[in-house]
This record gives structure tokens, sequence and C-alpha cells, in this order.
DNA sequence: TTGTACGCGTTATCAG
DNA sequence: CTGATAACGCGTACAA
């Protein structure tokens, strides 16, 4: 057996012409129930498959959604990727999978390379670098449907799936109140970053609502590095005047809490309590286990490539409308945040 | 600005017959600099993309390499993929992702949507399920270039990678009897699996050294459930004769095992001390911290795709050959196996 | 140095 | 119900 055998050579075969081969095998309706059975007996004893690429040429379509995410080792996105993956196979979708490692320049190159219609559409989540979106509105321009989750892109006029940022971060931040802290820190990768801003202002106003002042050096930027972030939250956690609550608005960042935590005196949750955004399954079994706000990841992906394969099956009837659907997170409270 | 251009439409718009485009764009050696030049600068003012697909079916090759692993939340695999893209990109080669989720009929039927050559090449890892490999001698026979990693076909005559799962099982075994363990289970997936195997193989090997008897009930198999999982080791811990030691063949069930013993009386590392193959990043955050026998994940990843791009480069002179490369894992002690 | 013609494997249109 | 033909966009042999 070698390369496989071409619609016109499986017409030979049967002594047809390969445009009725063709329409026996999509099962058109105007061939005889008695040559598509031929047909299809021989397709599969020859194991006739398809030329992927002769048909997306000739359709104009690749039955490919394209993934761009920040990173991988990351269980969120993980998941996400998860949900997309079961609804795309569902309908027959390939998904050409992106890890931008959280660096602009190379979400650029990437959306670059998408712009040639290789993937039919795509579903994305920006890096923490991404400001400028240029390149994000020139793939919009080209006409490819493209849907964000999570963190969004507000001046691309889509439809964008993100949890409840604020309310959980309001939630979070009264529960860190309510367990007693006083000066509560908020970590954050980007301040651009649409889940930086909504989860900001939900601190802010759990804050406010409790006559609290938000401190300046309380509001965490990290980066991309592990070192880096540990170092940064040991020197605040070292600081004449350290918080004693955390609200870490993505998972990395309250893991290196965590590290940044042995390196002082201080315990969890006795001088410093944290909840953290994140979807790690074994958050329960750190030491101590780890307070989170999960978010509905499976879910996000599902929806995402559902309402993408509706836009894809039938473009006339399903726009994506310049719209933010928001799908609930759940608290989970653990050790982490302990009154004592 | 709507769909993009095609070589035709750019030709016509600088009055050059589309060959004459084709090659200028392509660098050929018998066109103009001029022309080259003017080309060019018009190829960018219009923004034009080349077809992949037309690319595709004009050469018979896409670029691009379908990845299958048995699943994504899961810090190993998601570095293999990091290390495969590294170097795909690198080479302008695109990256399909499948999950099997563990299933060997979600393998199936991934395996036969890629008869098609929509991919270049397969790189893989089998599903605890698979132990007919039927379905992956097919591809093999259609030609199509595939590599396995980690979990490995030894049907299948093509090159592996894969690290020294006879060894570091051996010595995680070896560091539980110094560390005063009597009675040493071993935890796995499907028995089948080709790491299953050898990492039993180093167990069963360091025991003997031992002068111990390998208890029947310490052999533990596991499936895809957490629960059923948790369950299973619960009662192993539970029993009568409970082990001491845990040699846990791959991360989840470790995981699982820190979940069972929150529902016994036992403590890690006192009453029972555990050693696991784990690329978990927060594996020294764990209550108590995770002894892991660390994979080099990125390089394997690395590893699979440069030696499958210069295959596909260079076919003539890089045949698959039918070998296994070793590449060894790093042992990390912690906690979990202190002597008391 | 550039242009013409063809084929890669499909499917849709038009004829019969 | 089936067959012939054209077209999708590209690259290459062959011609000029």
């Amino acid at each position: 057996m070698s390369n496989g055998i071409s619609l016109k050579e499986l017409a030979a075969e049967l002594k047809l012409a390969p445009s009725t081969v063709s329409r026996a095998l999509n099962d058109s309706y105007e061939i005889s129930e008695a040559t598509k059975k031929k047909v299809i007996s021989m397709a599969e004893k020859l194991n006739y498959q398809p030329n992927p690429f002769a048909r997306s040429l000739r359709e104009n379509k690749s039955k490919t959604i394209a993934v761009i995410i920040p990173e991988r080792i990351n269980n969120f996105f993980a998941q996400v990727m998860d949900g997309i993956e079961e609804i795309a196979h569902e309908h027959g979708y390939h998904l050409l999978v992106y890890s931008t490692h959280e660096d602009v320049e190379k979400e650029k190159k990437i959306v670059s390379l998408l712009q040639n219609k290789r993937a039919d559409a795509i579903v994305m989540s920006v890096s923490s670098q991404t400001s400028d979106v240029s390149h994000l509105v020139k793939l919009y321009q080209r006409d490819l449907p493209i849907i964000f989750f999570d963190r969004v892109c507000s001046d691309i006029p889509t439809t964008k799936f993100i949890t409840n940022d604020y309310e959980s971060a309001y939630e979070g931040t009264k529960h860190l109140i309510q367990q007693g802290c006083q000066k509560i820190a908020f970590l954050m990768l980007a301040k651009e970053l649409s889940i930086t801003k909504e989860r900001y202002r939900g601190y802010l106003d759990a804050l406010k609502e409790a006559g609290m002042q938000p401190e300046p050096t309380f509001s965490l930027h990290c980066c991309r590095s592990d070192e880096e972030n540990i170092q940064l939250i040991t020197e605040l956690l070292k600081s004449e005047n350290r918080p004693d609550g955390i609200l870490s608005s993505v998972e990395k960042l309250a893991l290196a809490t965590y590290h940044s935590v042995k390196k002082t005196k201080l315990s969890i949750p006795d001088d410093l309590k944290i909840i953290t955004f994140s979807n790690m399954s074994s958050a329960g079994l750190l030491s101590p286990s780890l307070s989170t706000i999960t978010q509905p990841a499976l879910t996000i992906g599902q929806e995402c490539a559902k309402l993408l394969i509706k836009k894809l099956t039938k473009p006339r009837h399903n726009e994506l409308k310049d719209q933010v659907i928001v799908i609930p997170s759940k608290l989970t409270i653990r050790e982490s945040t302990m009154a004592r």
C-alpha cells in the first residue's frame, strides 16, 4: 500500500465518471441507490480518502479552527481547549493550536500567518503584553470570524465570552475582609488586560464599600517570569507595611506567592490570607489548601465553539454580534483564607 | 477590505503573467531584480497571501504536523507540546492538536481522520487503553511519517523518544527502600502501556535487589477516572496489609494518593512515603512537598520535531530508523519521601 | 527574462 | 440518472 487513491482513479476502477462518483459519495439525490452502493463499497475496499486540500480549495473553507492561547501549561486554558475540541470534533472541525507564551511579537506573527485563511475562524485570548490591537483589527477586516474569551479586546466588535470577573473579584475581596484582612493586595499581570481591569475594579469597589483605602504599593504588576514575580512578591511581603491578604488575578501569581511565603517567616493563613482565580485541580492539596475562584473553563470553550460553528455553518443567520457573554465563576473556600 | 487577493489578480495589477509573479515571489533566479522588487512591493501593498490549500494541493504537502496526546491537563504533555511547537514554528510548520482523553475509540477516529494526509506527519503518545495497534499500523503503511514519544508502540518500526523509564523507576524504588520503606506499592495506568512495563520492571528489580518480595495486591491498576482511582487507593491504604511506600508511574495517581491519604488517618511521609513521575511545577508546594521524577518534556518535544522536520525536508537522507532514543529524567527529593 | 499551458483533486453547472 | 467540462489558486515544464 502506498499513498492513497484519487477520486479519478476510483472512478476509473468503477467505470464511472468522476462527477458521478463524487455525487454518490456525497449522497446526492440524483444518484440511484444501486450505484451509490457500488461506489461506496468500492471506496471502502480501496480505502479512498478525499483530499482535504482539493476540497478546501474548491469550497473555500478548511473545516479548521485556529485557537490562540497565551500559555499551554495552565489549567484554565487547557480546559477551555478541551471544551473547544469537544464541540469542534462533533462537527468535523480540526484545531490548529498556537501558544503566544505571553509574547505580543509572537502573537503578531501567528496572527499574520492566519491571514491566508488557513483556518476558517479564530478563537483567542490575548497575551498579557497586548495593548495595541492593530494586528487583530486587520484580521477582523479580512472577514475572518473571530471570538475572544477571557482576555478580550473590547475594541473589536465581535462576541466575547468571559466570566463574571468584576463580581468574582468583588466577592473574593469581600471574603478576605470578612476573614479579618485589613490590608489587601492585588496581584496582576499587565494592567491593560481586560481581566485585570475588571477584577481590579471589583477589588477596589469591595475595599471602598468596607471603607478601606487602596494602598498604592498593594497593586502589584507582575510579569511573565516566575522568578521575577517571586522576587517582587517577596519584597512586598518583607516590606514594613506588608499586606495581610491577597487577591491574585491569575493562578501563577498565587503559586508565586506560595513560593515567596516560603522565603519569609510568614505563614498562610495566619499572617497572610490568599485567594486566587485558578482552575488547578490540586488546589486542595497545596499546603495550605488554596481558596480559589474557579472559572467555567470547559463551558467557555464549548460555547465559543458552538457559536463559531453556528456562524460558519449558517453565515447568513448568524452574525457574531458585538456582545459580551458572561458565565459565572465559583468560589471555593479552603484553608488559605481561614480566620485564625 | 474583504477577502484577499489571488496570484492572478496580483499579476493583472502588475501587468505580468501569473507565472512570472509566482517566480518572483519564490525568488527564482530567472527573474530580474527589477521585476522582483516591483512584484514584492506590490504584493505587500495589496497584502497578498498565497492560498495554502492551492499550494498544498500542488506540492502534496501541508506544512502541518499532527500531534496526538492522551490528555491536555497534564504538565508533561503540555511541555512536550511547547517543545514541538517551538521547533515546528521555526521551520514554518503548523500544529494540528488532538486529545484522545485516554480513549482508544477516540484515538482510532482521530487516526482515521489523518489518513488523508491533512498533516505531513504525526507525533503521538498512545492512550492508556491502546493495546491493539492495527489502526496505527495502517497509518504507517500509508507512508505517513510517525514518531512516538513516552508511551510508544514497539510494534511499529519507527523512531521513539522516551526517558530512562527503567532506571528512573529503579532509582525511585531504591530511594524509597533507603528511606526505610518495607512494603512498596506500584501505581499504574494500563499494564499494556510501554511506560508501565518499563517502570514496573525497574520497580521489581529494585525490590529484588533488596531481597523483597513483590506483594500481588501492591501492583495497583488504575483507570481514567480520578474518583475511582481515589477509591481504589483508599482501599489499599486501609487494608490490613497496607504499603508504607508508593512509586507512582504517573502524576495523576500521585495526586489521587494525596486525596486518598486525606480519607485515612495516615500521614505522609511518616506512615507512607511516595515518589512519582511528574512534571508538575507546583510539586514543591504540595502538603507535604512531593518527591518527583521529572521527565525532560520540553527536550523530548523539541527532539521529536527536529527529527521529523529533517525527515520531511530531506526525505532521501533521513529515514525514521526503528530505534529508541532515551533522554534521562531527574530525581528531585522532597518531603514526601523523608525518613522519619 | 517573461509568457503559455497544464495539472494537482474536488465539486458545481450544464447537457443529455 | 449519468457524463463532460470548467473552475478553485498555485507552480512548473515548455515555448518564445
